[in-house]
Parts: C-alpha cells; sequence; structure tokens
DNA sequence: CTGAAAGCGCTAACAA
DNA sequence: TTGTTAGCGCTTTCAG
C-alpha cells in the first residue's frame, strides 16, 4: 500500500503562524512585513522574508480575503471566448493584472439567463474585489446593482447611458466614419452597412459614422443598405446574402459592424459568385487576429484591443485603491488598416467580369 | 450632496447569521440547508430559504472556504487567449462548470518565468478547488509540486510521462496517421510534416503517426522534409518557406502539427507563388474555429476541443468528490475533416502518378 | 517597532 | 432534527 505514509501525514501547508515561528516573531509582524507595512525594522523584514523563502510559503487567499485583507483576484465578465476578440482583450488585461499581482475569474455572461441581478450579488459576495465587464448587453440591470453595492467595476467597449461608470472604449464614430469615407474616396456609392445589436452603444455609434460619412461625400444614405446584424459572422453572412440578391443594382462594398459579421459577408459574396475584392469591396471593425487569416486580408478599423484591456485593468486597480474617485473615460484611437478586401468598384452596368479573374491563384509554378 | 445617505451607513451585505436571525434558527441550520445537507425539516428549510430569498443572501466565498467548505472555484492554467483552440476547450470546461455550479480562475502560465514552483503554490493555496491544465509544457516541475500537495488536477491535451495523471486527450497518433493516409492516398509522396514542440506528448505523437502511414504506405520518411515547428504560426510559415526554397522537388503536400501552424503554411505557399490547393496541399490538426475561416477552408484532423474541456471539468470535479479515485485516462476520437485544401498531386514532367490515386489502393490500417 | 487578541463568515464536530 | 462551540488563516486595533 503505496498510500500509507502520504496519507498518515497530511504535509500542512505552511501558515503565517509557522513562518512566525520559523522567524520568532508574531503573526502580525508577519503579516506587516507581506502586506508592505512601512514601520518595520529592515532586520525584521528580512528575517520574515528569509523563513517565508525557506517554508515556500504563500498566504492562504480566502484567510486574508476574509479578514478584510485584499484578495487580490478580479472578476471578468465575457459575453464568449471562441473569437479572438475577448481573447485579445483579456491578453490585455491579464498583462496588467499580472504586474499587479491579481488573478482573473472568467464569468460567463450567458450563465444565468434570467437572474442577473442574483448573479450579480454572487459575484460581488465572491471573493472578488472587481469587475470588469466586456462589451456587456444587460448594462441596465448589471449596473444598477453594482453601484448599489458600492462595487469596483469598469467597462470594456460599452457605454453607461447614465454616465456613472468607469469606461474604456475606442472612437468607434471616427473609426466607422473614416472607413466608409475610404469606401466613398474610393468611389463606391452603394455601400452596405451590415449594423450590430444596437443596443451596445458601439454598434450604435458606428451606424453614425457611416451615415456621416455618406452624407458628407453627398452619398444619400438608402435604408435598404443598412442591415441588421448582431456581430456574430451568421448575421453577417445573412444580412450580406439579403442585400446581395434583393437590392438592384447591389451595392459594390459592404462595411460590417465587426470582423466576425465581415467574415460572414465574405461567405455570403463569395457564395454568390462575387469576388472579394474585385467584385465587392468589404471592410470591418476591431482589427481581431483572424483577419489577417482570411482570404483576402480584411481591411478593417483596428480598435487596439489588447491597450483596451490594459487600460481597463488599470482603472479598475485604481478604483479599488481609491473608491471615491469619479468614474473616468477612457477612448482610445482606432485607425483604419488598409489590407487586400478592397478595390474602387467595377465598372458601371453591363459590363460582367469574368470568374476567373483570381488572384495569381491559376498559375502554373515555373520549376 | 448625494452622496451623504449612501456613505453614512454601509449597507452591510448580509450574513449568514442574518439568515439565522430572520428565521429565528441558528447559523448552523442555515448553513445545513444551504449545503443542502438532507436531515433538516421541511418546515425549516423552507423558512430558511425564504429569508434567503428576502435577504437576497448569498454566502461568502472566502468565509466558506476558509472554514473547509468548497469554494466551487477551480483553476485554469492556459497557454495564451487568442487562437481558438484555447477558447474552445474552455467553452466546454466552462458548460460542465456551469452546471456544477463552479467558476473559473484564469491562470496564464507565462507568468512566472522561472519559479514555477512558487506558482504552484500560490495555485494551491488559493480559493480554487482543483485545477485544469491546458497542454502544458512543464509538466515535471507543475506536476511534482501538485500532487505532493495531494491537490486535484487534470492535464488536457498532454500526457503525464509517469502516468499518474488524469488526462483528457485526443487520438493523435490515429489522427496523424488517417491525415497522412489521406494524403498519400491522394497521390502525394513528397508530404512534409511541420512538427510541434516534441516535449509536448500530442506532437511526438503526431510525428509518429505520419511517419507510420509513410511507412505504411511505402514512402520512405525523409529527414528534410521533417520541420521544426512550435505550434505557432510564425513557425509553420518559416518550415514550409524553407522546405519550398530548399528542397528539390518541393513537397506537393504539407501536413501541418496544428491548424495554427498549417495556417503559417499557408502563407507561405502563397508567398512563394504557389496556388493551395492546385500547387500544394495542406493539412492541419485540431480543428479550430478559423479552419473554416481561412481560403481555402482547411482539410484537417478534428480534435472534439469543446468535448474534451467538458470530460476534463467533469474528472476534475470526480476527482475532487473522491479524492482516493484512481487517476483516469480518457482519450477521445479524431478524424479527418475534409475541406477545401487538399487535392491529387499535379504531375510533374516524366512523374507517374502513384499506385494510390483516386479511390486509394489496398492500403490496410494496421490497427 | 512589535505582540496579544479579537474577529471576518462559515462549517463541522459534539451535544441536546 | 437543531443548537453550541470551536476554529479555518489572516488582518487589525490596541497596548506595550
Amino acid at each position: 500500500m503505496r498510500s500509507a505514509n502520504s496519507d498518515s501525514k497530511k504535509k500542512h501547508r505552511a501558515t503565517i503562524k509557522d513562518v512566525a515561528r520559523a522567524s520568532g516573531l508574531s503573526s502580525a509582524t508577519v503579516s506587516r512585513v507581506l502586506s508592505g507595512y512601512e514601520f518595520v525594522k529592515d532586520g525584521t523584514r528580512s528575517r520574515v522574508m528569509e523563513a517565508v523563502e525557506q517554508l515556500g510559503y504563500v498566504a492562504s487567499l480566502p484567510a486574508r480575503s476574509l479578514a478584510g485583507g485584499r484578495s487580490r483576484i478580479i472578476g471578468l465578465l465575457v459575453p464568449n471566448l471562441d473569437n479572438g476578440y475577448v481573447g485579445t482583450i483579456t491578453q490585455g488585461i491579464d498583462k496588467a493584472l499580472s504586474s499587479a499581482n491579481c488573478d482573473l475569474v472568467l464569468y460567463t455572461s450567458h450563465r444565468q439567463p434570467s437572474k442577473e441581478t442574483y448573479y450579480v450579488n454572487a459575484i460581488t459576495n465572491g471573493i472578488t474585489e472587481g469587475l470588469l465587464l466586456i462589451a456587456p448587453q444587460f448594462t441596465s440591470t448589471y449596473l444598477a446593482a453594482l453601484r448599489e453595492r458600492d462595487f469596483p467595476y469598469v467597462l470594456i467597449d460599452q457605454a453607461d447611458p447614465t454616465g456613472n461608470s468607469g469606461v474604456v472604449e475606442a472612437t468607434n464614430y471616427q473609426g466607422a466614419y473614416e472607413a466608409t469615407r475610404y469606401l466613398c474616396k474610393l468611389g463606391h456609392t452603394r455601400i452596405a452597412f451590415i449594423a450590430g445589436a444596437l443596443k451596445v452603444h458601439s454598434a450604435a455609434e458606428r451606424l453614425r459614422g457611416y451615415k456621416a460619412a455618406l452624407a458628407e461625400c453627398g452619398i444619400p444614405s438608402s435604408k435598404k443598405l443598412i442591415l441588421d446584424g448582431d456581430y456574430q459572422q451568421q448575421g453577417g453572412y445573412e444580412a450580406t446574402k439579403h442585400v446581395l440578391s434583393n437590392v438592384d443594382p447591389p451595392p459594390t462594398a459592404v462595411f460590417a459592424s465587426n470582423d466576425i459579421s465581415a467574415f460572414g459577408a465574405m461567405d455570403a459574396a463569395r457564395e454568390h459568385g462575387f469576388s472579394i475584392p474585385d467584385d465587392i469591396s468589404i471592410v470591418g471593425f476591431d482589427d481581431v487576429p483572424q483577419t489577417s487569416l482570411v482570404y483576402p486580408k480584411l481591411t478593417t478599423v483596428r480598435q487596439p484591443l489588447e491597450q483596451m484591456g490594459q487600460a481597463a485593468a488599470e482603472m479598475l486597480l485604481e478604483r479599488i485603491e481609491d473608491r471615491s474617485r469619479p468614474p473616468q473615460r477612457i477612448t482610445l484611437a482606432t485607425h483604419l488598416v488598409v489590407r487586400d478586401s478592397c478595390t474602387p468598384p467595377k465598372l458601371q452596368r453591363g459590363e460582367r467580369r469574368s470568374p476567373f479573374t483570381e488572384t495569381g491563384g491559376s498559375v502554373l509554378p515555373t520549376n
């Protein structure tokens, strides 16, 4: 029975008392050293550190947290994980948090379909010191509960209608404006727009930007070219499929509210027999990692996702330190990243492009 | 000053005592009800629940955890977040965990470059009840520490050399074997292989499968066609670039150890002026979400990532309930997903079509 | 500058 | 079936 020895004496991990004993000090002092209290003799401090080192001591989070100390754990509420969007933001968060020595608890927002308030309750009663929310849809429910508890939180890529929250976002309006204008300048006049769920602030802003640019370029905006979308690939696919078959003449370009739906648009265009960008130009928004994976590489409005995550985490940390600090709002700049999915529009009606004009693919290698 | 009232009396959230008081019972009883203890009178139970409801009470995790109860938080150690691989697995984990009402703490393995042991210490001393590790590279360091503490954990997509760990993985060997054989049957005889970091078990297995299939098809395996890789896009890119320019005649197909490096291979091939699949066929491994995003859609070996995550989470939960349970090992089946990145090779001058072309010859699988 | 002691909110024997 | 009583490991007054 090899279990005998390992079972007989459960190797209890070192506690603060062990450190106290080993260093000949009180646990209070050890605690002080560990939490960076300044009035301790240098000698004492080093004796403690030595013992800590030697015992491989790491404080128990639950205990520390119960006793009113900081848990150094912050929560992150995400809508999903499968597209690079959340992943990239999270990478930034993680960066900021690890410099601050904090950990991350992941909450997926689909968890409690109905009882959001209960959910927030659970979060705020947990070990978490603060909460980061990535583009939450139901802000009204969450935010009220959070604020009522005076629980620190920061919104990422989503605004608070009441203006009472810490927020990190990007220039959605200008980004969309710039992208649309780029398309106009290329010569496009029939530019479809795939919207995001308009309750999400960024989606509404992007639509505004699109309209503004159109107006500015003297192109009347057409209801038939503004499609409903939901920031999902499927939505982008369907919207595009729809305009391509039902609007005549069809648009020569589509600006999707985010990259994911732009991917759907690409699928639909291709399925419709259009080649990109020759028959139709496509622009996205976000610049998720996949943009340079698709073919042709997607021209898009870059949101500095990683930086946004980092900024949000830092803001949250500050709010945790100092609860009285008024809510800040950081807006980071977007910019257009021109890749391969756009060209000037084809010639007028009557002309048809040969279906075999794809990029250099069909050429045989010479070696 | 609207802050006056909210500041004056910090709304202390309800504790178990409040519930006890409100229901006229002891906190022990409340605790029993809440933890699902069966021997409580129904009437008592409902009185408690009522009070809980009414006060919006949610137990404090730190307290519960300190007192020896379950924290219902499990840790997840991941290598990165930006490619769908981890995200998809995590989705499965999340699914299993939310049915069990558990939360997830995210640890990124790059955190403590050197002091891994310290890191494990920190994890096991936290609120976490168990740990899930996605394809960790430094198993030796982690696992010893984990086992020494008798801390429940499960490995995902990585084996434990000592065979003492709970493991969930897929049939890496057969998957690679199948993919390679598919390429052979298509008529390819010069099939390059982009390896993963060979210290990762799956990578080694995939290499084995590749070699076995080649042998089985009577194709001598050539060192020049086996390239170093690291499961990263850049690695795949460089490896492919290298074979394409330095090996003569160049391979007509490349089998990349994972999708991410296959994407790199696609970039390199294209850059080299090759069109896919006409000039070169490419196969990946994993079937991450991006595979149907790239163009052409990538033929790949599907690993049931989400299921793997789910299975691992379930296994971990079981191990937490019953520590004495011997380590299990679950191996899920992979299968080839044929998409658009492969065709039979083009004949070179004076070259003969391989005997296996078209409907595949008389090749028999070994197992 | 350091120690003693009182909890933080909960669970787990042990009684009743 | 329920209440009482100790702690869990740490932080934090309050005294030295």
